[in-house]
DNA sequence: AGTGAACCGGACAGCGTGTCCACATAGCTG
DNA sequence: CAGCTATGTGGACACGCTGTCCGGTTCACT
């Protein structure tokens, strides 16, 4: 069949996958180069690139499943992280969620954008998607610059900005953006 | 005297930034190489390194005046993008002007970012300074986390994204942004 | 076991970068 | 005006990374 992976296909595509988190992990994404990958999996260059055209399809494959859990919880969650809150409390939560998932993985999110835009990577429409029914559940009028808005502040870079260079905390960092939930209040 | 500057390397220096200018305008940063810079102003690559160890630093030069110039009129120029109006309405009138510099010059401030990240230009230190300024005249607490949020949308990717992918207009971008004021507003 | 298909891995060519140095030229000096 | 020196110039060079390609190998199924 088509569908069935061989068996040492999927060993390697563990090892590559190991390797490369190791990898992410120690260094900034853009020094690490396929052929680090591929040494450290021990595999050789056609293999790695079979599977992942460049570095940062990896990356996003690493992160994948931890980007899936909240978005299953946004989706079906509890409130204020799932439907039932008011969309102020509920962008609330969808900010401390995501400076959860950039303080665990913020290499990661870092190594998937190398080479193309956090824009054309598939979690952002997904996040775009779900900010947009906030603020259109709030009433916001023009609500489709805003969105690009309220999620510019979860750029890795600027969340390593503030956590390595300016040396600020998670919930500093949540309580500000919680103070963007203010732009959704009725107003002129 | 070594302050002075031979009359051929100035001459170079204008062709240089002539050629640079015209390739940034016509593709993208990152497919402007250092050859095609060197061809266009008919200068070897030795010249061109000399003066400008990256793409970066070109780019800077160029957009050098242009903010200069806004950076002078937030400091001395009138309110409200000068001193004297109420800190919301100064941070809006700085939005607006924000939004026409990357208007005008997009693919100069795309290129300045080549490489190293925003934040590692001194533009990037004195937009933050002006904003935490007003962020600390409104009197909020923990200014500092908040100001890299004000600041965050307008990297020009996302300005980017938001012209030419989703075909926001300008004003729809300057509105979304105006929103971000209400941070300011006294609050719990 | 045998067979076809999928997979592996290293070699290869192309591209961009940044450095280096022999030569040329500007601008000072007598 | 001719000689001198520091500065500027330009192209050749070596290096590292990317992405592709193909001969050989291994798997899974019969």
């Amino acid at each position: 069949m088509s569908g069935m992976e061989r068996a040492d296909a999927a060993r390697n595509r563990a090892r590559i996958l190991e390797a490369a988190a190791l990898l992410f992990a120690e260094k900034a994404p853009q020094d690490v180069t396929m052929d680090d990958i591929a040494k450290k999996a021990g595999v050789g260059r056609g293999t790695l690139y079979r599977r992942y055209p460049d570095r940062a399809s990896i990356a996003v494959a690493l992160l994948d499943e931890h980007e899936r859990e909240l978005q299953e919880r946004l989706l079906r969650g509890e409130p204020p992280l799932g439907p039932g809150a008011p969309a102020a409390e509920r962008l609330a939560a969808f900010y401390a969620a995501m400076v959860g998932l950039l303080e665990g993985h913020r290499h990661l999110v870092l190594g998937s954008e190398v080479g193309r835009s956090r824009f054309e990577t598939g979690a952002y429409g997904f996040w775009r998607a779900h900010v947009r029914v906030l603020v259109v559940a709030a009433g916001v009028p023009g609500p489709d610059a805003l969105v690009d808005v309220l999620l510019a502040p979860l750029a890795p870079e600027v969340y390593g900005y503030q956590r390595s260079v300016l040396g600020l905390t998670p919930e500093q960092i949540t309580e500000a953006l919680t103070r963007l939930t203010k732009t959704l209040d009725p107003g002129p």
